[in-house]
DNA sequence: GGAATAATTGACTAATTTGCTAGGATATGT
DNA sequence: ACATATCCTAGCAAATTAGTCAATTATTCC
């Protein structure tokens, strides 16, 4: 339910990757299962890529996966239950034990002040993304649009050349 | 005033570093300018990197040196008017030229739609940075604590062995 | 049962970024 | 002059990113 431990908020591509695959994931995946393939194709990433951000998702419970013909990723959770911050945390797992990990000793007995300076910050910038979950940007019109053309692209470039692994996008 | 261009969030220690500085110089820089030896003392960073930082933040022009002796850096501006998000993006001026850069043409015409997914919500967070200044966080008491702390333990770390250029912290 | 479909796992890699070192040049107050 | 600082450039090891490639397992359809 919440996040514990990860103290460092990391925004970068992956997080991002992960966070485009997962509202697609929750666009799609309303009735059937949803092949990676199919959002390797609809988002342009790569598919060995995605299969490592999902082994992560799917460790952090938050996907499940469904074998075989017809199989594909499912939301393990409802979407409005599923916040970006989570999302972010899941691909973004370094231990960070990089210097002091939270209350850890990195001085002289006070913990480490600098974190500290910044751990304030931090937290109020996790617990904003924690606030926005999956469901709230999935209601937006403008997702509801990008996502509609994306499924009409999709067709037709699989109709020209269907994508395969390690084919380019 | 705006920060143009820029269009996706990047939240790492990088940043932080930076913002950390930042902190540090406000607090310090009422009266005098504050030399980098110091805010690298006080904050634990490599001196050549907060170099490195703050020709970043120089050049953005948040940030003004001071040569010679009793010189340092002070802010060009108010504290209060510089933003959050504005500092992390200073440093992380990467020229995003990776895949499409905003407006540019990814796919078949259409402006890049993986990129629009992610746009909306990636300038909902980049909004809410830009929302908090240097000032916001620089009146917290517990910043305003841990600040009077690293004064005081600084101090007695220049009586013991004064940090210079290339020393190990 | 066999073929096709897909997840699952693991090893390996090139490119980039990060965080840092080293050394020097330039400006300035005493 | 000299010490103090900013400024500037180059280089580098470690980590991270963003993949590729290959094999294995589970499932469904025929």
């Amino acid at each position: 339910m919440d996040l514990i431990g990860s103290q460092s908020v990391r925004l970068t591509t992956k997080g991002r990757y992960a966070v485009t695959a997962m509202l697609d994931l929750a666009y799609h995946s309303e009735k059937r299962p949803v092949t990676l393939t199919d959002i390797a194709k609809r988002q342009e990433i790569s598919l060995s890529y995605l299969e490592q951000l999902f082994a992560r998702l799917r460790r952090c419970s938050m996907v499940e996966g469904v074998r075989g013909p017809g199989g594909g990723y499912q939301l393990s959770r409802k979407a409005h239950t599923i916040s970006i911050a989570e999302i972010i945390a899941a691909v973004d797992e370094t231990i960070d034990s990089t210097r002091c990990g939270g209350k850890a000793n990195c001085q002289n007995a006070e913990p480490c002040l600098t974190h500290d300076l910044w751990s304030g910050l931090s937290e109020q910038i996790r617990s904003y993304l924690n606030s926005i979950t999956l469901q709230d940007v999935l209601d937006r019109k403008s997702v509801q649009q990008v996502a509609e053309r994306q499924d009409l692209q999709a067709s037709q470039i699989m109709v020209e050349a269907p994508l395969q692994r390690g084919a380019r996008a």
